[in-house]
RNA sequence: UGGGCUAUCGCCAAACGGUAAGGCAACGGACUCUGACUCCGUCAUUUCCAGGUUCGAAUCCUGGUAGCCCAGCCA
């Protein structure tokens, strides 16, 4: 057996000494989005994370939604987040919660602050109550509503459920301390009056808890052990173990923080996603630009190549911002023996085989390795002409190059040893047709080691080849300006899309279907597109390319 | 300038007072019917800085510095 050290984040070992302690029998960790648009990479990291958690110890993994605030929620993102979750592969059995579902005893949880002295209505409005709150140098001062008595403040609470007040009129703040460093301890609002349908309750309430109140109380509710957020929300933690302490649950839940994660020269955060998407910048949310899961998925990379991703990322509390080709390294790794390698021919150029016969076809057996043998087993028509990528061929090559050029031989894959014999260009200079002559003797597979070649390239038949178009993909942000302006504008990379529409396929691609993914020999790994059913041509959108450690010389 | 948090290789990230793991990237080299894959090798005498405690410090103490977060009736 392997004894390999897993070092545990710190996460773990919160968990384990809190099992140890006797602090909770049991794990349960929560994900609680709230439906107010679509869940990105970010998002798949406190997913992941929370479930495998849960797994590790044996627990619980709640799926909830922390819907307390009906101005920007919506059942289609419901439905999508829920989509997205379980792509992902995160199973929360039958425990599928909506905080709203709490609202009845959350009232009576304020209703128990009230009793207890500790919650009272107040009347000054929203800029009255940042004038009181003070600023991060100075403490604010008290509500002039603050002493209210718990009598008066049980009855103007109720009126409010009631519908007496008109939105804004009126709030329920928690008794805390206005002079608090913390500001959010400056006696936090916790319910606001919103006359409001709610996708989820309807009209049936006209008062809604805030997040700072809420949040602990369905975590407590639910059992939650360890409710696991990011960073921003530490300096919340105090309130939320004041809402826990104060409405004295037995086994309150704890609150643990973890840095969030950002990609480099990706757009991340839900504000400037939807910006590029209104703006028409990208295709929609699942542009496969963006890092949505849904852009993810139809872009072609697996759960499991999400997963490993957020695990090599690590959890930690720095503040983080990992490279790109760190999810490129996790999707090819996943893929590499999973998928066929097929041949397709991006940018053709016609190349002949002149003592071919002309009318000959066969069809040659070519094998990879593969997890699944059979997968790895095609037949590929062979015959006198066929495209190959223009890039396989240079006139004039710089040192190192080993494809085909003016009297070079190289290998076509799976195939025969071909030497360029002679070659044609149109007016403007470019290549149209290259001429070779084939070796019969090197036929793949008949063993022969009469001479080596330093070059394969890879070809499709011209006669039976598939039409196709491929989309290639580049960051969106343009690297060497940085993501934003000062005035908040985003420097977008132009070239982040490109569609190339005259594109060459193996028969063996016949029937491939939307989210199939291949990898293009030499090319890379793409996947087909998921939007796009064409009758004329498949539409592929590429995934990753593969690495290369020969680039051409720049040109001058 | 109040409070909270964070600083370990280009990027993530371990190490919990016992002498700086690992992965990505990069760079060499071997292999190769994909310049892929695979395989081997290189890559922090030093942990933001300066002092101190200790036989011994990335870890403890003191003082700095830098970055992130907080003044929604958002989450």
């Amino acid at each position: 057996m392997e004894n390999e050290v897993v070092s545990k984040n710190f996460i773990e070992q919160i968990i384990e000494k809190d099992l140890a302690e006797g602090h909770c029998d049991t794990v349960c960790t929560r994900f609680p989005p709230e439906p107010n648009g679509y869940l990105h990479i970010g998002h798949a990291k406190s997913i992941l994370l929370n479930y495998g958690l849960a797994q590790k110890y044996n627990g619980k993994f709640n799926m909830r939604f922390d819907d307390t605030n009906p101005t920007k929620e919506k059942t289609e993102f419901v439905e999508a987040i829920l989509a997205d979750i379980k792509w992902l592969g995160a199973d929360w059995e039958d425990r599928l919660f909506f905080a709203s579902n709490y609202f009845e005893q959350m009232y009576e949880a304020a209703v128990k602050l009230i009793k207890k002295g500790k919650a009272f209505v107040c009347d000054l409005s929203a800029d009255e109550i940042r004038e009181y709150r003070g600023t991060l140098t100075e403490p604010g001062k008290n509500s002039p509503y603050r002493d209210r008595s718990i009598e008066e403040n049980l009855q103007l609470f109720e009126n409010m459920r009631n519908g007496l007040y008109k939105d804004g009129e009126k709030v329920l703040r928690a008794k805390i301390d206005m002079s608090s460093s913390n500001i959010n301890m400056r006696d936090p609002v916790i319910y606001r009056v919103a006359h409001l349908n709610h996708h989820n309750t309807g009209d049936k309430w006209c008062i809604y808890p805030m997040y700072d109140f809420a949040h602990p109380i369905e975590d407590a509710i639910e059992g939650v052990t360890h409710s696991i957020c990011t960073l921003e929300f530490e300096d919340h933690r105090p309130l939320y173990d004041w809402v826990v302490r104060e409405l004295e649950y037995e086994k309150p839940p704890k609150q643990i923080e973890f840095a969030k994660l950002y990609l480099k020269n990706v757009v991340t955060g839900k504000r400037y996603i939807k910006k590029l998407v209104e703006e028409g910048n990208v295709d929609g949310w699942d542009d496969p630009r963006l890092v949505s899961i849904a852009a993810l998925r139809r872009r072609g990379f697996t759960p499991e190549s999400i997963k490993m991703f957020v695990e090599l990322c690590g959890v930690s509390k720095s503040q983080s911002i990992v490279d790109y080709a760190m999810l490129e390294y996790c999707i090819r790794e996943d893929l590499k023996l999973k998928r066929s390698r097929l041949m397709a021919v991006l940018d053709p150029v016609k190349l002949i085989i002149d003592n071919y016969p002309e009318d000959q076809m066969e069809e040659l057996e070519i094998e990879n390795n593969l997890e699944n043998e059979e997968l790895g087993k095609r037949k590929v028509p062979f015959g006198r002409e066929l495209y190959i990528d223009r890039e396989d061929f240079m006139e004039n090559p710089p040192k190192k190059y080993f494809r085909l050029f003016p009297g070079n031989e190289v290998r076509l894959m799976g195939a025969y040893f071909v030497k360029c014999v002679d070659y044609k260009k149109d007016e403007t200079g470019k290549v149209t047709e290259i001429h070779c002559t084939y070796d019969p003797e090197t036929k793949c597979g008949s063993g022969f080691t009469g001479r080596k070649v330093k070059g394969t390239i890879h070809w499709v038949a011209a006669r039976t080849a598939i039409p196709a178009e491929v989309r290639l993909y580049e960051n969106l942000i343009d690297e060497e300006k940085g993501v934003y302006n000062e005035d908040g504008s985003m420097n977008l990379n132009p070239n982040s899309l490109t569609v190339l529409k005259n594109c060459w396929l193996e028969p063996n691609f016949a029937g491939a279907k939307a989210y199939d993914s291949f990898q293009f020999v030499r090319q890379g790994y793409f996947c087909v597109d998921s939007h796009d059913s064409r009758p004329d041509a498949l539409v592929f959108n590429r995934i990753v390319s593969l690495k290369s450690s020969f680039k051409l010389p720049k040109p001058e």
